[in-house]
DNA sequence: TTGTACGCGTTATCAT
DNA sequence: ATGATAACGCGTACAA
């Protein structure tokens, strides 16, 4: 039976160090220091009495340590800033953690994740040492806070474009227009005549992109433009659907520019009476809902969210290692693979 | 104007240090760091000639310097371990999240959040000094892992008991049994007169604590047992309500032990054609899916997510500062508040 | 190939 | 009240 440890005596127990180790090896702290480090040039022999004293006092290295001479902390924060929890169930985020957490996992970077909405801890523990970079979920962060952020003394990247921001950063750009445009084409190639849309609160920019997509599509296919804000809320969805169906009876297919108006958009049709697809396409941009949230299950042109997460941990690697880039402009960067995803479901 | 960083340059500019705050303020770092710790024997105006240089050069603590001589990290890591993101979506996570991140916000101690499966790469983050402690989020964790977790050399609470643990660790309990004779005392209340069960897999101590709080209930209402283990998957589920059906045509009340097995239950049921709630009123353990996930509403109880999260951070809060407790035993907890909740939707 | 010695930024102990 | 100085655990030039 080997010695365990009670509850609060962990505490007080220190754990083994290097020096520790190097004594009960019979060699030098150096010679331990660098048997754990990708041993080069240590004789075999005393690389195994070296291993073999690490396993036996359960020594691990003390990153703090570590990271005060080494000026890296091999690890980087995954920041969700000044938001509530409700985005843990927001796909994007999921997509978007996986692709961070395989990137890194590639690497000796530990990812840690810090739902902190203070600024004042934020800037403390960023600027502690604990952490080499962060990647700023931005989506739906306050722009005053991702404004502070970026003037970190510490690279930073940001999911998506940060509002006003005066100094350069790094920051994920993806194609809503291009997106938005896509599935307004698929709404075309099943053969809809009539297609509307059901927009984001107005001032959004990314909203706004949206819409141009849409505009630019229905414009090229000769196409009325039939639009409507939704804003947010369902009562707002709802009543640009009444609107959008009594001035328009012949609508045959809707671009909606948010999941989170999907479900109401869905119960006003079948209020009216409105068949999907077979009277009404539907396609929505983003894709909280998944294949199981709605009925009918939703087409969905959705941010191409593990690749997002992956190019953001890249942008950050990146960064660690260049001595000096052209640090005076602020760095975008499109996603590896596809700039958006189409899914195409039941609703279409 | 002042000097901004580019995006590489900031991995090489040092943070100001103790030293240099030391300098510009003309007094000597063991003033700086008084100020700094909550400035205990300071004259006001070198308190202030210090804050001003502070606030000047913008200097932060190192956390990492720091925790290497204090030999506490400040900071507490929630791990996630051995999971895919699907727990992201689930409500007892979000809730146990957000009760750990209220309890520690009073405090000065940093919550990270850890979504890591590689057991080597957790030992090394725990034992490396950067944290304090771990909350570890076990309800879904491989035991084996768990188990290696529990004999870190580090406290360590589990928000479930970790089965076949040998080590005294600390655990939060939810009272599963008193919570499922709930559930069936609300059919019971309602006037269901023949209530069964699907069960989850045999052998998880949760769910045969929830079948036991059932048996109970039916028996001290006079009632027969009528159940069936359901398992994980939704065949079985569906196989177990097919069973139950034409064992017991006259079933009127459902006790579903996990809501995993929800909606194959809800559709066995509609496939047998039986209306829910008009011919059988169906509650189910946990709520994952809220009140929109399914139709209808399913009516849940659910664990005490929040009061779970706090009642960790307690734990562990409370572990960090005693000396040395009855590290003998186990620590088991329940948490504050109500051992359970009982949400009442449109199933019942 | 191996060991010695110094410094990373901070707190804490001791004088003053 | 304030300032030297010694740790904390580790990496790494430099010397051997």
């Amino acid at each position: 039976m080997t010695k365990h440890r009670g509850l609060a005596v962990g505490a007080r127990v220190r754990a083994p160090t290097l020096e520790q180790v190097a004594v009960a090896a019979g060699v030098s702290r150096a010679t331990v220091s660098r048997v754990v480090n990708g041993a080069a040039q240590v004789r075999d022999d005393k690389i195994d009495r070296v291993k073999n004293a690490i396993a036996r006092l359960g020594y691990v290295p003390n990153r703090a340590a570590r990271a005060l001479v080494t000026q890296r902390a091999d690890s980087i924060a995954l920041l969700l800033p000044g938001l509530d929890l409700q985005v843990l169930s927001d796909p994007l985020f999921a997509g978007l953690l996986r692709g961070v957490g395989r990137t890194l996992a590639a690497t000796s970077s530990q990812l840690v994740v810090l739902f902190e909405d203070d600024p004042r801890r934020l800037v403390r523990y960023l600027g502690g040492g604990h952490v080499d970079g962060a990647i700023v979920v931005s989506q739906y962060g306050d722009p005053a806070l991702l404004r502070q952020l970026a003037r970190q003394v510490l690279p930073v990247v940001f999911s998506a474009p940060v509002p006003g921001c005066d100094v350069p950063v790094g920051q994920v750009e993806v194609d809503d227009v291009a997106a938005a445009r896509a599935a307004v084409g698929h709404l075309l190639s099943i053969g809809c005549r009539r297609i509307g849309t059901v927009a984001g609160r107005p001032g959004l920019p990314s909203g706004q992109d949206r819409l141009t997509g849409y505009r630019e599509a229905v414009a090229a296919a000769g196409l009325p433009v039939v639009q409507e804000f939704g804003g947010a809320c369902d009562e707002e969805a709802e009543r640009a659907v009444a609107t959008l169906l009594a001035e328009h009876p012949d609508l045959d297919g809707l671009f909606v520019a948010s999941d989170v108006m999907a479900r109401a958009v869905l119960r006003m049709l079948a209020a009216h009476g409105r068949r999907v697809p077979d009277d009404v396409a539907v396609v929505v941009f983003d894709d909280r809902f998944g294949a199981t949230g709605t009925v009918p299950a939703l087409t969905a042109v959705g941010r191409p969210s593990e690749a997002l997460g992956a190019c953001l941990a890249e942008m950050l690697l990146g960064d660690e290692d260049e001595i000096l880039t052209d640090s005076s402009a602020t760095q975008s960067a499109v996603p590896d693979r596809a700039a958006f995803e189409l899914v195409v479901r039941d609703s279409t």
